[in-house]
DNA sequence: GTATAATACATCGGAACACGATGTATCGAT
DNA sequence: ATCGATACATCGTGTTCCGATGTATTATAC
């Protein structure tokens, strides 16, 4: 995850998420995306995206549909948000403020 | 840890570190100050900190001084940061503040 | 033209972290 | 005399993430 320590966990799905809310995108494309976006800070490994993007196709947060790349010819695994995906998305936000306003707080950073 | 989520992993060892940073604490005051001062946001568990504590002495980040309380004659355990703590607990905050920048821009919070 | 890197998917075992349950002991309040 | 708060502790379990590994295709480099 680039950052050395164990910091980021839990952030990835949220992360997924936001990203879904987006636009549709597959796999190796949030990957990369998380990657430039964060200049390398935040790197998802696909060991962690894959598994993680099944159970949450399980939980029913996304669903997947099979397309062929117009350019390459490559089939790609296109994830897309459910509304279920979204109310989650949107307590996560909130979580996330909670908890960096907390840590702020608490590491004395304003 | 109150949020439902496990958004606050990771975060436990730098808070300890920054508390210690301002003054000695023993472990349930540790407890009840990370409570207190986020307002339930974060909430430390005895399970969660008590074997972390010793890990930290262990890895010579903090170091453990029995005191008896004045007070209530109470065996209290405080613990103080090394040098080695204080130089841990700077990377950590630059690292949050990374993590925190990159979240916010993919949760597009800002 | 053939090797290599990039794209794109996937699984699996291991490590780290946090937690609930449980335990001991003391002290103040009811 | 009982109960809750204080104050320490351990241990097994679950979750999350990662490295290693694998398959297959396509574009690039030599």
């Amino acid at each position: 995850m680039a950052l050395s320590q164990e910091l980021a966990r839990g952030t990835v799905m949220p992360i997924v998420l936001a990203l879904l809310n987006e636009q549709p995108m597959y796999g190796y494309e949030l990957v990369k995306t998380v990657n430039d976006r964060t200049n390398g800070v935040l790197q998802f490994k696909e060991g962690t995206l894959y598994p993680l993007l099944h159970k949450m196709q399980s939980q029913r947060l996304i669903k997947a549909q099979w397309e062929t790349a117009e350019d390459t010819g490559k089939q790609r695994k296109y994830y897309h948000i459910t509304s279920k995906g979204e109310k989650l998305l949107t307590e996560s936000k909130t979580q996330w403020q909670q908890l960096s306003e907390a840590v702020n707080v608490l590491l004395a950073l304003g």
